[in-house]
DNA sequence: CTATGGCACGGATT
DNA sequence: AATCCGTGCCATAG
């Protein structure tokens, strides 16, 4: 079946196999930038407005019948791609009912006032730009397209659309019109002078450990940056008074900024694992977002427009074309990959997914590659950045369903959490030895280390090692 | 003397 | 080829 489709593709380069491992890599957030700026600078590529299917009424992204309708509801995984972009899917599930009395704020007043600050830096001819980039922000304040394309929608340089988001990202409520709270963050940091140390360690943070920030993974952190727990807690802590990572909510007053450090928030899915609504027990229902909504194609009317090219024209054409049909080509093996990945991976660790940490069974990627017939290298890219939503809510990096002691780290918790007495790493390993469970004493330590478990001389009376749980 | 954590090594994984 | 992970040895804290 690979030979049918590298038939179909007529490059069929190192070229192509090269961009096709460069965009399996890339988490959905990031393959969204991408699609769109190729999508800013390539005129013979098209995205095509998204269907929705009749009955389940989920939006789909190519030709056919709709694959969680038409798939007889039985057991086992149904595994599809769902074309809602990845970012609004975070809020649309998990616990995040944010009864946030949101009230709905006239945006023009969020843009009025922000046009009005920019007026004297604002040259007349990018006045029109400001107001369509302030008039396309999200009720959260981020920007929900890709700055390429909003060149291209206001007739304006690139790097003219970068400059006023710079601007609009310093006026009063700062971080405005940034692609997601981190950046938002960011921004915000970069307005405070640099004199606090807490600055300083928190820009690292933001920009290297922002999804452990987000579970509060503060150990980690600091091993992560070798920075004191203390000095990372004390970074987070001022993250957490002095930023906002919802800068449009934060402006209308009411935001209190809520709970700012809801884990979830930050991290956007890149696939989605829920309960199937006609719960047929423990069925499943995966997702792969798609990173952009609708679905993309040559533009057949270029194709088409091609043949009446002038000949100063034509090999410019040609190229376009070509590279048109190689980006949509890779996208879709990038899907196949995926959705065959995460079908053989909601089979295999279904009971990880419906029952917790303990029924993860081990899994090398090696193993998973064969079986799909791909490189492990492939599997390996396919996995790496991407986060996975599980039916309790969670969100974690799909690197997980390899996790070769996630199940024996969890049962170590359960035996600590059962145990009166503190029991010591030597006596853990004696009682896992006892279930079948063969592991080093020394190895109990750094599972202990890893799930923030004290050592038993310090839990003596009641472990309250409440670490990041939840 | 016992329980732990650091360092480092070899084998497995990516 | 580079990296990760489990483990053994040894120093040290209690």
């Amino acid at each position: 079946m690979l030979q049918i489709q590298n038939q179909s593709l007529r490059p069929l380069t190192t070229a192509h196999l090269a961009q096709t491992m460069s965009l399996l890599t890339l988490p959905n957030l990031e393959l969204r930038d991408r699609i769109m700026s190729e999508l800013a600078t390539n005129p013979a590529l098209e995205l095509v407005e998204e269907r929705i299917c009749p009955t389940c009424r989920r939006r789909l992204i190519s030709g056919g019948p709709c694959p969680a309708c038409a798939r007889p509801e039985g057991e086992g995984p149904i595994v599809f791609l769902s074309s809602r972009d990845s970012s609004r899917s975070s809020r649309q599930t998990g616990q995040e009912e944010s009864p946030l009395d949101r009230e709905p704020v006239a945006p023009e007043n969020l843009a009025a006032h922000v046009l009005e600050q920019l007026a004297a830096d604002l040259s007349p001819e990018d006045r029109p730009l400001a107001a369509y980039i302030l008039a396309g922000l999200d009720e959260d304040g981020f920007l929900q397209d890709h700055p390429a394309y909003i060149a291209r929608a206001t007739h304006s340089t690139l790097s003219q659309v970068t400059e006023v988001l710079d601007l609009i990202a310093r006026a009063d409520p700062p971080g405005l019109a940034t692609t997601g709270p981190r950046e938002a963050l960011l921004a915000q940091l970069n307005l405070l002078g640099a004199e606090n140390p807490n600055v300083l360690l928190a820009r690292r943070m933001l920009a290297e450990t922002f999804s452990e920030l987000g579970r509060r993974e503060f150990e980690r952190i600091s091993e992560r940056l070798s920075i004191r727990v203390e000095s990372v807690r004390q970074a987070a802590g001022f993250i957490r008074d002095n930023l906002n990572p919802y800068p449009a909510r934060a402006f209308w007053g009411s935001g209190r900024q809520a709970q700012a450090s809801d884990p979830n928030v930050y991290h956007n899915p890149d696939i989605q694992i829920s309960f199937s609504p006609s719960a047929t027990q423990g069925a499943i229902v995966v997702e792969v977002f798609a990173p952009v909504s609708g679905w993309l194609r040559v533009n057949p009317l270029f194709r088409q427009a091609m043949a009446q090219a002038t000949e100063e024209h034509s090999a410019e054409w040609a190229q376009d074309l070509d590279r048109a049909a190689l980006f949509v080509k890779c996208l879709q093996q990038r899907n196949n990959t995926m959705r065959r990945l995460m079908e053989i991976l909601a089979t295999n660790q279904h009971d990880f997914i419906t029952r917790g940490d303990r029924h993860l069974q081990p899994l090398t990627r090696a193993r998973l590659a064969t079986q799909i017939g791909v490189h492990e290298s492939t599997i390996s890219r396919a996995v790496a950045h991407k986060s996975v939503a599980l039916p309790d809510g969670r969100i974690v990096p799909l690197a997980r369903f390899f996790d070769r002691s996630l199940s024996v780290r969890d049962r170590i918790k359960e035996i600590v959490h059962g145990e009166p007495r503190p029991l010591t790493d030597d006596e853990i390993a004696a009682t896992l030895e006892r279930e079948g469970i063969h592991v080093a004493r020394r190895t109990i330590a750094k599972y202990r280390a890893m799930e923030g478990i004290l050592p038993a001389r310090l839990r003596h009376r009641k472990q309250a090692g409440a670490a990041a749980r939840a």
